[in-house]
This record gives C-alpha cells, structure tokens and sequence, in this order.
DNA sequence: GTCTAAAGTTTACACTGTCAACTTTAAAAT
DNA sequence: ATTTTAAAGTTGACAGTGTAAACTTTAGAC
C-alpha cells in the first residue's frame, strides 16, 4: 500500500509536532504544517478527519515521549526513589517541552474522541502511579485515593512552575519569586510528599 | 464622557463570560459577542486592543469571583481550618465553572501584557496562601517552598478532577474511577497535607 | 450653536478549517 | 501486460475569523 508522498501522516504529525514545540498551540494551522510539508492545503485530510484529530495524534506522540522519559529513569530498586525520580523526570518533562505539555493538558479536546490519546495518557499516569502499590497494604480505596493525591502534587508542581516561568519577568510576589527554589527542592518536596501518605 | 451604548465595555466583558461559561473558549469570536450586544463587528475595538485584551478583562473578573468566593467562607479562627477550606473553595470553583478556569489557566496569554489580570491573580492566590504565614516560625524561604507546595497541591487537584470528569464516560483506569472519591474527601486530603507541612 | 474627539459602522484583507469535485498514480485484478 | 479502482493529492470555493482603515454619528466642552 504504497503511495505518493512516502508517509505524508506520519510526517504531518511530526511537523506538527516540531511546529508546536517551537511556537506553540496557538498559531497552528493546518495549512501552515500542509505547507512546511510541501504538499497542498487540503492534503492532510486524506489522513486526518479534522485538526483536532491530527493535534490529538500528536499530544499521543507527547505522551509516549514522556512514558519513554520515565520509563529510563528507574534505576533504583526501591519503589520510593523511584517513585520520586519519576515525578521529577514528570516535571522536568513538561518544563522542557511547555508547548507539548500545554498541547497535552490545555488544550480543549474532547479526550474521549480519541481513545489511542487516552491510551497513551492512561499509560504515562500509570507509569508514575504503579510504584504506589507496591508500598501499600490498606485498602484499594486508600490506593485510589493516594493515587490521585500524588498525580495532583506532582501535575500541580509542573502547573505552578510553569505559571511561574510565564510571568517572572515582571515584578512579582514572593511566593513566584521561589519558583526557582521549587526547581532546586523538587526531590525532597516530593519524597516528602510520599511520606506522608497514609499507607495503613 | 457618556456615550451612545451606555457603557458598551463592561457589556461585553459580561457577555463574553457568559458565553465562555456555557459554551467553553474555544468556540468564542469576538464577531459573536459583539452580534450578541447587538452592534457592529468591529465596535469592540473602540474598547479592547484586541481578542486577547478582552479575554484578559474577563479572566479578571473570574478571578475577582475566586476570591470574593474564598473571602465568603473564612468563618472559623482557626488558621488551618481557613486554609482547607479556602482551598476546598478553590476547587469547587473550579469544578462549578470549568470553563472559565479554562480561560484563567489555561489559555494561552502573555500575562506579563495584562498587570491588573496579574494583580487580580495574586490576589487570589495569596487569600489563599496568606493563611500559612500565621502557621509559620521558621525562614522565609520554608514560608515560601510551603505556600508553593500547597498552591500546586490544590491546584493540582483541581486539574485531576477536571481532566478526569472530561474522561468519565469511557472505560477508565480504577485510578481515573477515583475521582468522585476525592471529591467526597477533600477536606480530609487538604488538611492531612497541611499537617505534613515543615513548620521548623 | 459650533467644534472635537470618542463611540460606532462599513468595507476590506489576509487567514483559517473544511467541503466538493477533480486529477494522479500505485497496486490489485484480469 | 493491460485494465481497473480506490487511495493520495490538488484546485477551487465558502463561511467564519481577527483586525486595520476610512467613514459617520453624537455627546459634551467651549
């Protein structure tokens, strides 16, 4: 099933991707990325049934990225370290990549329309989570709940950070102005965190 | 300094929030709203710079809502149980209007070009975060690595239970089914992280 | 009552997502 | 090897968008 262009789909999604990470969601244009491609305007939707869907293929791509991100950096083999270096490389993921991660989790996307994307997330959060279970002995509720407390402060960190980093050049508070102090104290703060979780 | 409309600007910052509030942003235009105030097209531009000034004005009133919200529900004297409740009341205005908490963190805008978006920002933020200092003896830096620690705590939260309720139809992970769990216990979940905080 | 600048309108332009109708071409069927 | 056919790509069009320029109206200052 060969064709003309090579893989035009797949190297729409990366030029997309490429596009984004350098400027961003919103000044993306189907016609734009169609162009960068050499091929005409309407040519993605040989492949895409609309933007959205070619944006959600490549938030998916963001996504297994971070998977993969976190997937290296589990050296240890105690669960809590690993745990903490996982929401590190988390954070660290969306700090280098905050056009990617903005496309990932701003973005106004109907998830459910697009069930590899939700695959993809589903895959990346488990990653972060799984080690979870291995500390506990309480119930499944508890794990549940302790689940979603540490996808909040690590997904939490990463929104602060971030809303931080997009406004420091003006005069702020003080409470922006120890962003950098967050950076440096990531690892401790999140070990912290997990500490203090009930495992009862 | 009367004019013809009557006072067209704040009209359309009305407007244009209760539009984002039940349609969502992304569907917005400046065109729309300005039809919906019944004058012309481009009349909005006697009063806004541009879309994204617009935008900025309403997401300051979202976060003037956020905080008279957070304002309403300081009854007890206890500083602890303020800042839980404070930041339950964050949540639950979130969750009540999800679309423009959309606006306010999610959409991107230089917020360095908006300073009374910044200052209305702040003000939130810091009613609920101000709380913490009276809990605090030890340094500045630990005052500020806490306020930051809980902001992003609360915050985070919020973005679960939000990405998750965009979820919920499909088959999901037993930790996205976890969500209503966390509504039902985020006080508890507030005030265990508070008391894990490092007061030294 | 005239003047002036603010408030609002009209027209226009470049750009967007997307549809319909067309052409090309690789590969399956004969 | 030739025909067929459906996938891949192009052209042209349409409605909707943000916004700039030039125009008109009108409220209030003189």
């Amino acid at each position: 099933m060969r064709y003309h262009h090579g893989n035009l789909r797949e190297q729409l999604i990366f030029c997309a991707y490429d596009w984004i990470s350098s400027n961003g969601i919103e000044s993306i244009s189907l016609r734009k990325i169609a162009k960068i491609a050499k091929v005409s305007q309407t040519a993605p939707y040989r492949h895409f049934d609309s933007k959205e869907h070619m944006l959600a293929e490549v938030a998916t791509l963001g996504f297994e990225k971070l998977s993969s991100e976190m997937n290296k950096n589990k050296a240890t083999d105690n669960p809590v370290d690993d745990l903490v270096k996982c929401g590190v490389t988390y954070i660290e993921f969306g700090l280098a990549n905050e056009h990617i991660i903005d496309l990932m989790f701003n973005y106004p996307m109907k998830k459910t329309d697009f069930p590899e994307l939700l695959a993809a997330a589903d895959k990346a959060f488990g990653m972060l989570l799984e080690r979870l279970h291995y500390m506990h002995h309480g119930s499944v509720g508890a794990v549940q709940l302790n689940s979603m407390s540490l996808h909040a402060y690590v997904h939490g960190l990463l929104a602060i950070i971030q809303i931080n980093q997009r406004i420091d050049t003006s005069a702020q508070t003080a409470f922006f102005k120890a962003s950098s102090a967050v950076k440096d104290n990531l690892e401790k703060m999140l070990s912290a965190f997990v500490k203090s979780l009930d495992f009862s």
